[in-house]
DNA sequence: CTGAAAGCGCTTACAG
DNA sequence: CTGAAAGCGCTTACAG
């Protein structure tokens, strides 16, 4: 070793190192800032890790260096010493894909930068044996983190496995399911309530509803909320002006016939996604319903469809994009002590109502 | 070193190894595996690796060990080693959310239990220093290979970076650009004359073009094969019947908006996206022309959107998640020999008309 | 067909 | 504030 290590150096000759091209970009090691500044790697160690135990001349000198020969730690180095990687795991079922994507942007927006990577993991949470593919998944790459979105993010079979190996994650779900630090609620039951008010308050007396799967926790509090909020309001929906979606745009369809079929007919329509709206649209039409003369219609997600669709369509907005980046965040900032953790809240996201052109007073 | 490795089987007793329970699932190392079926690390290796240089019966004792303990190698040791890792990369900028997401999960069908994990890049193509940028993310993460997706696909600067530091990549792109190995080829000039032929061969003589932006090799391949396949049959499409687009829904409004207002009016719009295509469709609405009575339109892609719109698009198919399941393919088999390589043929994908409810012959 | 030694580029545990 | 030694879990290069 003590014999290598100047032989290496002749090799590469590296008088000045400002002049010195010898050494490709991205391709200098630990060893290389630790031989041209003249201090062991564990100093150098020492500046990537932002030890305060650090000469401020000997930081600034190494740091010099590092940034003159686009240093940068090898992350698989460091993830073997350290026993995990800079891997963070998206893990969902099967959403929308704008939900996807644009969660997908939010968290590489928080980890812009931070030598963390996103790499992305679909699942079927209908498969027997998909808690064991996401735990091998998580264990084999050291993962330093996973985002649980809806509709994985609320089960606790799965996030029970994730504790049990040591995985940190940070859960998206409608309610708080977790201690603060692993949770980024999006309070849905508040939003259905939102939405009830604004269309009774518009003179709405016959309304329908069609949420997503049972399953789901959104659809228990995007249409509780929804129930409730009329009930508090004098206004009943009774259970047959309810029809169990599955947040596609053809269960839409479906349930915009079902209801549109009833006697009295309902003069406005709560769908718990825009994708089921849009179909609720495509039912209006062919049957020759205008929107919003003959029905009103309200959307949730605020997707680039709402404001597409024509007439464009009254939704709640949810800032997925900002979800993704919570989540991320959270997953890169330290841990707070664990006492602190149990009972700090958790952040909470207040999902808003947003008028457009599909809803109005009922006619008559 | 001689002496620490007894001293640690002792420390963890293994008798009978089906009996053991005391190597949780995932931790065991190749050297537990080498100790416990007593060979060297080294023949254990040969194993990971397929190497033929092993004995039958020491292989079959070796995979029936690492099947009992759930053993797999650590990646990331594994990459320090080989000086590379096992991640491939997706690099995109910006198309629609269809559009990425179908790619990764096509990426994945491929990728899966391959032992080989995706990570997501979007950029901005637009900013001076994205090139850079992605060299650095595929430096650092030392990765198996890119897959890159237009519009960063067609970007030579991009690909020669990329060659230079001897990153793998397989490229998706309207025509070939590079050796056969590199390229999975959609051949939209094909496309868009077909669409050109069925519109002619449905009576239409005045038509529209909605394209891509001018960046675009799809542009320019979709486009151009329109036109040449109406001029082909003696129909011309006069310049001014020509809206460059974005590949937006909003540009595909205002495309419509502008061809509509032509005299005579076009009674074919061809858009070069599906996105567009609706586009189109909320223009005639609004003009209170209707689909296909007054306005025939082709869309491009055969997305999700093109069913559910109404009525029905007609569109040209691209199989989106099969270009993302064989660019992924290509990345993971052997290199073949490069004399082979340079004169190999690309893999092909042929689009298809689909016809749909939004296309018929002209009124009058 | 098999293995002992050295190394990939970092960090931890310990000593000063 | 700094460093020498050992180690993370693998593979390469060499020897047999």
């Amino acid at each position: 070793m003590t014999k290598t290590a100047p032989r290496r150096s002749r090799a590469r000759p590296v008088q000045d190192p400002s002049q010195d091209t010898a050494l490709p970009a991205g391709k200098a090691t630990i060893n290389d800032i630790a031989r041209l500044t003249g201090v062991s790697k564990k100093t150098v160690s020492r500046v990537i890790n932002d030890s305060p135990l650090v000469h401020p001349e000997t930081r600034e000198k190494i740091l010099a260096l590092m940034k003159q020969l686009g240093y940068t730690p090898d992350p698989q180095a460091r993830g073997l010493a350290f026993r995990r990687s800079f891997l963070i795991g998206m893990i969902y079922d099967n959403p929308t894909a704008q939900y996807i994507v644009n969660m997908q942007y939010g968290a590489l927006d928080a980890l812009r930068d931070s030598g963390y990577e996103l790499v992305v993991h679909p699942c079927d949470s209908t498969q027997e044996d998909y808690i064991d593919s996401v735990r091998r998944f998580a264990l084999q790459q050291k993962l330093h983190g996973v985002i649980l979105i809806p509709r994985v993010s609320e089960d606790e079979q799965l996030a029970a496995a994730l504790r049990e190996i040591g995985v940190r994650y940070v859960r998206i779900a409608s309610i708080p399911l977790d201690a603060g630090p692993q949770m980024v609620v999006t309070q849905d039951r508040q939003a259905g309530t939102e939405a009830a008010n604004y269309l009774e308050s518009l003179g709405h007396r016959t309304l329908g509803l069609i949420t997503g799967p049972r399953r789901y926790r959104s659809t228990i509090e995007r249409g509780g909320g929804f129930v409730e909020g009329l009930n508090e309001r004098g206004v009943e929906l009774p259970a047959d002006y309810t029809y169990e979606g599955g947040y596609t745009f053809e269960s839409g369809v479906a349930g915009a016939e079902y209801l549109l079929a009833k006697s009295p007919r309902p003069t406005a329509i709560f769908a718990c996604n825009d994708e089921m709206a849009a179909g609720v649209y495509k039912a209006a039409m062919r049957r020759g319903l205008s929107i919003p003369g003959d029905l009103s219609v309200v959307g949730y997600d605020d997707s680039p469809l709402a404001s597409q669709l024509w007439p464009a369509l009254t939704t709640i907005h949810l800032p997925i994009r900002d979800l993704g980046r919570q989540a991320a965040q959270m997953l890169l900032s330290d841990e707070p002590a664990p006492d602190e953790a149990a009972t700090s809240a958790p952040r909470l996201v207040t999902p808003q109502l947003v008028v457009r052109d599909s809803s109005q007073r009922p006619k008559g």
